[in-house]
RNA sequence: GCGAGCGUGGCCAAGUGGUUAAGGCAGUGGAUUGUGAUUCCACCAUUCGCGGGUUCAAGUCCCGUCGUUCGCCCCA
């Protein structure tokens, strides 16, 4: 062959789908602002203990999927799998705490898993995420929760549905662990290999498991809910009342339970029937030992994150790529006439009109075609003639009229040349 | 990491061992060397993801490999 491609479970986005991409991204940096969000960036690529400790040793994430490389003095480093360990990193070693009251912060940007790759879900993919660090109150939970809602609503996704939990604080957790190993115990031998495997490594995972049998055995296993110490209950009431009294529905899912070991008290997901199996859309819940877990303060904090590959393609399935229509298409023929054409689309862009330049040199039929197809509303002809008086025609492509103007007075009221293409646009999708 | 399916030009494809690899869309040039439609003409795969094998003969069968899709797994 001797071309290169992309690596596997990664891919190239372009034209008509990045604009579902930038859309998305607009959207979300303004819902953030509005609610005092601020964005930050954090290296792709960290320490790998960073992870490990956050993530959690035990999880599936850390054990095999990640992207470990030595650089070279030989340091593990690690290409960040998930973002909120990062975000904590960041906010220990700049010391958000010292600001005092709460860091509301946003991120978006690639993360990287060595996992098989299927619909929705790559090697490189991309995540939005919010966090919410140090507020301890339900408020936070309802707001960032309410956050994600709104900004899925305003991207015309009214279909999907939300799994609400609570898996309490360490020692409720403790203590259901528990429970549940000696409720399955004495099915051990009927439960999934996996399963089996995790009834001492990590028994909670168990009940997410799709196998049929261990499902069956699932049914009668207890209850997480049933587990929480009176404040984890109430706490829980509360955020689900703050949820109800937004109009944001949820189902309670006893059995969800997230892969990250860092999660404390509420977890959720937001999900969609479109998406096979892989879907989630929206994953998470409060982390109030993350924090300390990480070598800072004891510090409460609650987030998620939004897989933007899978947003993508529930978005293309529901409408059609946003577009930036052309306002001029700019055609010429000839050396003068070619020259001023390239002076006038500047100009014209610099006041702000997105402007097309023809720079085939093929016949202005041709040239017609394509102004045509470009969408623009309005196309400057310039050929031998109005090189040699400094004229340019304005031909407008909905009615087909057409207008000579000289080149120096075409800019000269942008404003009213504005309003033309406004109404001109309007009147063609009116 | 496991299982199954698929892979023909930029896109959609026909083709199921006997050939010169249909067709459509898009694109480019021309009929129309200064005006968008339609129409017409021409060009657009020495080759069927890649490598090897079987056969007189392979896009078609076999093996490997890469990619992709679906499920498991995982999670966003």
């Amino acid at each position: 062959m001797g071309s290169f491609q992309a690596l596997r479970g990664t891919r190239d986005v372009l034209a008509p789908e990045i604009s579902y991409w930038q859309w998305v991204e607009q959207v979300a940096r303004q819902q953030f602002a509005q609610a005092a969000y601020q964005e930050l960036r954090t290296p792709i690529f960290e320490e790998t203990a960073l992870f490990a400790r956050g993530i959690g040793e035990a999880t599936d994430v850390v054990g095999k999927e990640m992207y470990t490389f030595p650089d070279r003095k030989n340091r593990s480093l690690t290409l960040r799998p998930e973002n909120t360990a990062g975000v904590v990193r960041a906010y220990i070693q700049n010391k958000l705490a010292a600001q005092g009251g709460v860091q509301r912060l946003w991120y978006t940007g690639p993360m990287f898993r060595y996992e098989r790759p299927q619909g929705g879900r790559q090697r490189q993919f991309h995540q939005l995420g919010a966090e919410v660090i140090g507020s301890k109150d339900p408020r936070a939970d309802a707001e960032v929760i309410a956050i994600a809602t709104d900004l899925l609503k305003q991207l015309g996704l009214t279909t999907l549905t939300m799994d609400l939990n609570s898996v309490g604080d360490a020692s409720d957790r403790q203590a259901y662990r528990q429970a549940l190993v000696d409720f399955l115990t004495p099915y051990k031998d009927d439960l999934d290999a996996d399963s089996q495997d995790r009834l001492t490594r990590n028994p909670l995972r168990i009940l997410d498991s799709k196998d049929k049998r261990t499902q069956e055995i699932i049914v009668d296993a207890p209850s997480i809910l049933d587990h929480l110490s009176p404040e984890s209950q109430s706490f829980f009431d509360r955020v689900q009342q703050l949820l109800t009294d937004q109009d944001i529905s949820f189902t309670l899912n006893p059995r969800l339970v997230r892969g990250l070991d860092y999660y404390t008290h509420t977890a959720f997901e937001i999900q969609s029937s479109d998406l096979g199996a892989q879907a989630t859309v929206c994953g998470g819940g409060r982390y109030d030992g993350l924090v300390e877990q990480l070598g800072g303060p004891a510090t409460p904090a609650v987030g998620w994150a939004m897989g933007l590959e899978r947003l993508m393609i529930l978005l293309q399935k529901l409408h059609a790529p946003p577009s930036s229509p052309m306002d001029f298409y700019v055609v010429s023929r000839g050396d003068g006439a070619e020259a001023q054409a390239l002076k006038i689309a500047q100009a014209l862009r610099r006041q702000g009109f997105a402007t097309e330049l023809d720079l085939s040199g093929s016949a202005f039929g041709k040239q017609f075609k394509r102004a045509d197809r470009s969408g623009a509303v309005a196309c400057l002809v310039l050929g031998d003639s109005e090189a040699e008086s400094n004229t340019v025609q304005l031909k407008w492509l909905q009615s087909g009229e057409q207008i000579t103007v000289n080149q120096s007075t075409l800019l000269e009221d942008a404003a009213s040349l504005r309003q033309q293409v406004t109404q001109a646009r309007s009147t063609h999708s009116g």
